[in-house]
Parts: structure tokens; sequence; C-alpha cells
DNA sequence: TGCATTGGTAACGATAATGTCACATTAATA
DNA sequence: TATTAATGTGACATTATCGTTACCAATGCA
């Protein structure tokens, strides 16, 4: 639904399950799957910006999974935690060979998975380490789920701020209208493409508060025939 | 943010009790685990104040598991006092250098317990240290079990005071009502998520008390398609 | 037992958010 | 410049969410 996607690739519920709560405690959303066949759609449609990759699983073994997400080009860039027990302890030097970005042994301490997902996170985004989106005068706070423009409260519909958290996460880049609701709506939910140029309308008006103050509005570019972007840099580029 | 939550782990009930009911007679919430094992998801979900955690334990020992929790970043802030055994005094060197702020051998008073936690609290929260909660007009005595509003007492049900109590010492930020109910409620118990809002809304009526009086309901923000936040800043930072 | 307090739920009205349309405006192209 | 496609903008009906009240069950206490 909204940026900080993580995917949980695991064949035992429990533990699906406790990293699930560990993660959406700190913000994030949390997608699962129990199997690689189940992740791939996934991760194809939902396109998620974290994968935890347990090393053993039923069909497909954790190695040869990774190998086929990082051989793909759509799949190439997503980072990918890998989970090895302790007795694949060598097995870590396959994992990081084959394009795993970071691992963790089980048993693990949930904190560092956290610690770890957050780490990578801010390594891919702009995130700051307790939850802040910071670009220029605009700050998201994703654990107070409120945006600040110089320092003063602003307030959106969910759906805006949604859009806005997608945005500033994946700046500099792109972004169809079909692409905008399948990661900022979902990817099952039927909706006209030109709703989304209503809430940028929405958002562009929200991050322009006072009429003296700055117009955080400029960051959500237009890109004629392709979409929009966000972008710290202003019109040139 | 302040302590309210300890997590006792020690594999003999009845001390655990004993602790419990000391600590609660101080106004503070206990958690309990009987061994390292079932301690680490309590830490992750629950995130607990304080660390109660005896040297012995069946599974990790008490010192490798403290090791475990300084060697994390998310863990590490999370002050622990030790419980060791007289005939283990040498230990307590070993458990000061891993990291534990603090000691106590057994058999110990209750008092002496509980006189080093509020110390510890003291020197690191931001509560006062005689169980006091304060943001702005509003003030939560724990001890006393009871809440001012411009030094005005005000009466409240025990679960909006269980409810203003995690939110005070967690401020600034979203929870939704799965999370409140998860960690005012308790985590396996069904209720309807709109219970919370009832609850909110009884809340706030409680710290509007008189007609002219401060309106201190207004701490508690309504994040639309989010849940709720305690905040002691206004709609301007 | 009777009463008071508290907790959970349902119901209903108020309010905010959403998606869609119609129309205005802008940009691209010949 | 005329034409066309793409985007901006305001308004609207619909829906979802939230606030509030009322009610009943459970609990505790005299």
């Amino acid at each position: 639904m909204s940026f900080q996607k993580v995917l949980i690739v695991d064949d035992e519920a429990p533990i699906r399950e406790m990293i699930k709560l560990a993660l959406e405690l700190e913000g994030f959303t949390c997608l699962q799957a129990q199997s690689a066949s189940e992740a791939l759609p996934i991760i194809v449609d939902q396109r998620p910006d974290l994968v935890v990759l347990d090393w053993m699983m039923p069909d497909v073994s954790g190695l040869d999974f990774l190998r086929r997400l990082k051989r793909d080009d759509n799949t190439r860039e997503i980072p990918v935690i890998m989970l090895t027990a302790k007795t694949e302890e060598n097995s870590v030097v396959n994992g990081l060979d084959a394009g795993a970005d970071d691992y963790i042994s089980k048993p693990f301490r949930p904190r560092e998975l956290i610690s770890r997902i957050q780490a990578i996170m801010r390594r891919i985004s702009k995130m700051t380490g307790d939850g802040l989106l910071v670009v220029g005068e605009l700050c998201l706070d994703m654990k107070g789920h409120c945006v600040f423009v110089d320092d003063q409260l602003v307030t959106m519909g969910p759906t805006e701020y949604n859009l806005l958290k997608f945005f500033m996460g994946h700046p500099d880049r792109a972004y169809s209208r079909a692409q905008l609701l399948d990661q900022v709506w979902g990817s099952n939910v039927y909706v006209e493409e030109r709703t989304v140029d209503v809430h940028i309308r929405r958002l562009r008006k929200a991050l322009k508060p006072a009429a003296d103050g700055v117009d955080c509005g400029r960051f959500i570019q237009t890109v004629r025939g392709a979409g929009y972007r966000f972008s710290a840099r202003l019109a040139s580029l």
C-alpha cells in the first residue's frame, strides 16, 4: 500500500508472524509468502521494497530463488536479506555472492532484523534512523503518521499521505499513473487513472500551506506523457 | 519514553511474583518471562522500559542474554538490572562489564529492588523519580494511580487510565486501534476495534473536566485512517 | 441481594475522504 | 496559429471513517 513494503518469505508461519509483528510496530507494511513460487507473483505485482528470504524452503531453495531474482532485470534491484540457520553459516558466503544485501542467522533477534532493514532502507532511501523522511523543507514522520512543511504540521487525507510517503521513498524517478495505483492504492483495486491526477493535485495543494509559505508542491513534477516524479531538485534535470 | 513496563525474566515463578507484587504496588506494569527465549519476543513486541534479569536461567545464561541485548543497537538502550545469587558475586563484575545498569544479589528485599529501579528511572527517563508523568497541564501519578489536570484531580475508569498511561509514555506516535488493543488491553483478548474509539472518547471527556478548565483531550489526536496519537504539541509543532 | 461502577457493543448522525466527471488550461505539433 | 492531446481544477455524489450516545452484561461492594 505504501512505501516500505517488506515481503517475508518463509515456510514457517510463526516466524513470519513474529517478523511481521516486529516490523509493523516500526511502521513497515508486510507481505507474506510461504514459498518461492508464492513469492514470485507477489514480488512482480506488489514490488516490495525489501525481501526477507529464508534459506530453507520446501520448493525452491533460498539460494536458487535469490539467484533467480538477481538474474532478472526487473527484480535485480530489490534488496534481499537472507535468514540462515547457524548450521548453514558457510552458506552465507554463497548468499552474499549471489547478491543478497545482508543476512541474519537464526535464531535471530528481531531487533537485529529491524536494524538491518532500517540500515538498508536508509541506504536506498532518504530515511533517517528514526523513521523520518526528510527532503528539503519537507519532513514526513512515519511513526507519528504526519507531515511537516517548514516545521509546520500540514494535514492531508490518507491517500495523499501514502502517495507522499511513496514518493519520498522513491525520489527522482517517474512513475506512471498505473504504477502509482499499484504502489499506493494496491494492485488489486480498479480505479480510473485520472484519479491519480486529482490526488496529485490535492497533495500539491496540501504541501502549499500558507500564502507566504514555501510551496513544496513543486517537488512533485509532471512528466508529460509518462506520469509524475518526486524530486528534490527543481525543474531542471 | 518512561518507565512503566518492567519485564521480569526469571525461571522461578515465586520470585517473579514477589517482584511483580512489589513493583505493581509502586505503579509499574509488569511483564513476565521464564526464560531468555520467552523474553526475546516480549522485548520486541512490548518494548519494556526496563528488564530485570536473573543470572541463572535454564536455556541461555543471563550473561549471554545480556550481551546479546547490549550488542544490538535497538535493545542496547533498554536498562537491565541483574539478579545474582550471593555465591555468584564475582559474576557481578562480568554483568556490569557486559552492560548491566545495576545488580541485586538474592535474597533481596523488595524495597531494594524498587529503590534501584527508581534510581535508574531518575537517571535515564524523563519521568520524575516519584512516578509522575507530566505533559503540559497533564500529570499522571503512577503511585497514586490518579490523574491531574491543572493540579485538579480527575476521575476515570481503569481502562482510560491505562490508555492514558500508555499514551503519555509513548508520545508523538500514531497507534492503530489494533496496536492499542495489544498494548493496553493485552495481546490475547478479543474486543472490537471500535471499542477503542469509545474509550478514547471517555478519556477525552475525562480530560476536559470543567466547562472553563483546560481541554487536555486535545492531546489525543485522531489520525484518520490510521488510529490515534498522543502529542503534547498542538497543530503547529 | 441491591446498587454503583465499569466495560463492550450496536446504532445513528456528523464529518472527512474518495472517485469520477465536466470543463478549463496548458503543452506539443504541424 | 490552429489543432489535438495531456493535464489542471473545481464540484458532486458516494462511501468510509469517526464521534457520540444509549444500552446491557459483568463485576465489585455494601
